[in-house]
DNA sequence: CGTCAACTGTCAGTGACTGACATAACGTCC
DNA sequence: GGACGTTATGTCAGTCACTGACAGTTGACG
């Protein structure tokens, strides 16, 4: 919260005129309002109207900003995974598919600087993403972005390695696989107390470790 | 509609006396107009009303047979998963966990006849998943799903190999991929033209097949 | 300054659901 | 076979998410 200029052109970020910026502004409001309700009341006991009236708009308004309640609690997550694909796409190509996805998993959640846009925190983000795995009403829009982040990086990595993705099943089965334990993942890490970003890569690592080894034939050997 | 007897007592599946009976075929008969008119229609466009009216009960009626709309569609759907986790109990202990779910996978799709209850024609059962899985409206009972049935598989498998599923994470990990997989496959399996029970267990198997070699460090090889 | 386009509020309406209450229809016990 | 309690059902009213239509304001810009 140290940028308090009121009205400067920071070098980007503002690039339009009065209307843009107080778009913005009304965004942001709407966006940290809900969040705020949303983690602290929970989702369900958060009514739209209640986030309108907080930020002094229509319930009208609301809905011209996000598409529906769903996407207001997705919309910091977007930038986690945007930056896992440009991670991914940042990978050499030299790099084993699945090595490079778990590359990429892995710093996704990285800072994310106010890049480009949403100033959310680290670790509002995260208290959100617990919500989100913890709150039946958004599976629909979790399981929808899921679908659609597959799809992406099934396309990246069959341009990756070469391959026609309607030929070649394995980019999307690896990519399955992959996503499939990732969300495990992400699951689990949401139950735990001590759910941070260390907790979080560490998961990660572990289960990803143990794909090889559960595939395997047998478990008891070794 | 074959099935016109209008009080005969058919050997079994009518336990009950006059009322249970009744409330049987209120049942039925609403799952039958609500699967007939979202495979026809489409989910969004058909309203409960709609399904009530055409069975002559209330609105509120159906809401005291189905916890929700989505409950419907998913109604016919809980036979396969119970026919799959009974098939993984069936394995024999020997088989490795990987081949175990694979096989139990193939079959529950099978027949499943009226065992336990909804009376659905495999072909039906077929058109509803299709449905569910081009529907975004239906993605979160869908995910719901995915969820119990793989925390279910998990204990499962845990359970054959004498692991503790909260200590050896093998389990979960190998069970999330294994429906990371399995969801693809149903999702290109209903978007295809040629979707029959013989397209989706040669899909699923492919699939399956393929999963070791996509998590193999290069693909370039072989 | 005036005009156009974009942003917003208000209003009415739909559709999924829920709680409360009344009614009618079993089930059953005498 | 009739009285009584349980249970399925209908009706009604209300909440909440969401949408289309229309009207009023207010920046943008010549």
């Amino acid at each position: 919260m140290t940028r308090t200029q009121t009205s400067g052109v920071p070098a980007q970020g503002a690039p339009g005129g009065l209307r843009e910026r107080r778009k913005r502004r009304t965004r942001e409001a709407l966006l940290h309002a809900a969040l705020g309700f949303f983690t602290t009341q929970g989702y369900d006991r958060t009514t739209v109207d209640e986030i309108a009236d907080a930020v002094d708009v229509s319930q009208r308004t609301f809905f011209r900003y996000f598409a529906n309640k769903e996407a207001v609690a997705f919309a910091a997550q977007e930038a986690v995974d945007a930056r896992f694909l440009a991670e991914l796409r940042r990978r050499p190509a030299a790099e084993a598919p699945f090595e490079a996805m778990r590359r990429a998993a892995l710093k996704a959640w990285d800072a994310t600087p106010e890049a480009d846009g949403e100033y959310v925190t680290a670790e509002l983000r995260m208290r959100v993403y617990r919500m989100i795995e913890s709150t039946p009403a958004l599976h629909a829009a979790h399981m929808r972005r899921h679908i659609g982040l597959q799809q992406q990086t099934a396309l990246l990595i069959a341009e990756r390695e070469g391959l026609d993705p309607d030929a070649d099943p394995r980019p999307r089965v690896a990519v399955a696989a992959f996503s499939g334990v990732m969300r495990l993942t992400g699951q689990l890490w949401g139950r735990r107390s001590d759910a941070g970003a260390d907790a979080l890569r560490e998961l990660t690592e572990l289960h990803l470790d143990q794909l090889g080894p559960a595939l395997s034939g047998s478990w008891r050997a070794a």
